[in-house]
DNA sequence: CCATATCGTCAGTGTTGCTGACGATCGGAA
DNA sequence: TTCCGATCGTCAGCAACACTGACGATATGG
């Protein structure tokens, strides 16, 4: 990822007018912001999406998690071996299949991501989109969300 | 960077409304792709950038392109060097301040922007966004537009 | 003329994620 | 059942990368 603390300055001229370096622009100042205040709870991008993913599927195998955030399985193992060092998510065998792990959160991390995490990311992204007019953000979203779907 | 060649799986549920996740993806597979389209001609994302903006800006210092770009001025200096040997941008002395370099874009570079790496990153962004009403690309494109403006 | 700051450079360093192998386990085919 | 290929998690080694802190050269303000 990008070096924090430094600050992109918007590029003028024809890119201003590319949705290429306009989106990754977007998600590069979001993600930093989003990393920033990550930090303060000793995180990473990559842990809350886990935590994000586990909240929303259920216990997952490790590679399954890492298929979803585009996470390598190798790396996947030294990941959710922090999380569980700090009681946010747990270790069991899957039952159904033996080789896997079945990684589900704890409710320690539950609480963690409802009372801080959730929140603190709520407010970056109001802080990053504030100043669009509501209406722009529903499209916004909508117009993402079907870029996602659509492939 | 992440690793390429990996596909994400898009996530399901309550993340999927969240333009954070959303924002990120679709960066994200921009990205990839622009970075996999590139890499033919051996070059990176942030090369191009260099590129990009000395097309848009003329000539700057090495540590202006770098600001603009978030990249350190110590990486800047081996950007440079690579592109420079390869004949697409030029050192020379800024007379005004003879501590900096002034860097511009050769006709080559020029060429290479104008015949190879506009159209090929056009295409890829069609592809992409090709999914797109023609109406809501406008839109996404004037959002992101305003989002970067207010900044 | 001196102090401080900036530009580009470079060696050293720490982090990062990937590669490729391993044992264990699964699933299907013979 | 037995066998074979594929998959899961793990780990050591590796390669890429960008940052840190120093340096000489230069600029700028007192």
């Amino acid at each position: 990822m990008e070096g924090d603390g430094r600050l992109a300055a918007p590029v003028s001229g024809p890119l201003a007018t590319s949705v290429c370096w306009l989106l990754g622009d977007a998600a590069r100042e979001l993600t930093q912001e989003l990393e920033r205040v990550l930090r303060k709870d000793d995180l990473r991008w990559r842990d809350y999406g886990v935590l994000v993913v586990l909240e929303a599927a259920g216990p997952l195998s490790q590679q399954e998690i890492g298929r979803r955030l585009s996470v390598d399985r190798s790396t996947m193992v030294h990941v959710i071996d922090v999380l569980e060092e700090r009681g946010l998510v747990a270790r069991a065998r899957d039952a159904a299949d033996r080789r896997a792990y079945s990684i589900r959160l704890t409710d320690s991390g539950r609480a963690l991501l409802v009372d801080v995490l959730h929140p603190a990311t709520e407010a970056v992204q109001e802080r990053v989109l504030g100043g669009l007019a509501a209406e722009d953000r529903m499209h916004l979203n909508r117009v993402l969300a079907q870029l996602a779907a659509g492939r």
